[in-house]
DNA sequence: ACTTCATATGATAAAGAATTCATTGGTTAT
DNA sequence: ATAACCAATGAATTCTTTATCATATGAAGT
């Protein structure tokens, strides 16, 4: 099967800041600027984790200017937040949390 | 939101060996030498790649004398290949397999 | 053309995860 | 009780990924 594309899928999505990131376009697209302050982290931080979002289609961007301003890709990510609710709400208690 | 789920969630199928393991399971249940023969992978590497799709409740096991039956939890993971299957059916070609 | 603002990129250091090997624990049969 | 089989665990090493810092690019205003 599709190992290699399933592998790159999820680690993109796993991780800390790419998740805080995706979680704030939920709400509406943002610059990056905009995505450091939020976030308080620094910009090549930020620019380093949109990269890899953007390679793998997980957000999108268009310029403005100097800007660059990105946004959601809905059709993928909303879904895949539902399932891990769903199966993070059935089954995650304590022991989740201290998986080694 | 729960950020720290989320990461354990897509850490745990980020990852080679595991999800072929999944693929595995997808067909049926099997135990931990079965896999290891199929994978033509040690049985200490593919026992620890269990535990963390245990713990995270991907596959579920029952004990059948000296053997342990490892079971996908199809709930979960058959949903989860589908999206993923659409999303890169959809959005990646060659560049994808370059994410650096 | 020069400066400033916004963002991207590259290299390296630091942190974290995976594999391996040796060993242990549990179950069944003799 | 011991041997054989199946699987889990721990520690050490290796491999990968992330963060950081410095620098580069590119657009807009003066």
């Amino acid at each position: 099967m599709k190992c290699r594309s399933y592998k790159v899928f999820f680690e993109v999505i796993a991780n800390k800041t790419r998740i805080e990131i995706l979680e704030l376009l939920v709400k509406k697209q943002m610059c990056v600027t905009d995505i450091c302050n939020n976030l308080e982290e620094e910009q090549s931080k930020i620019s380093h984790n949109l990269r890899k979002l953007t390679q793998c289609h997980f957000v999108d961007v268009k310029r403005d200017g100097k800007k660059r301003i990105y946004s959601l890709n809905k059709e993928t990510i909303l879904p895949l937040m539902e399932l891990v609710e769903k199966h993070v709400s059935k089954y995650c208690g304590k022991e989740c949390r201290a998986v080694k």
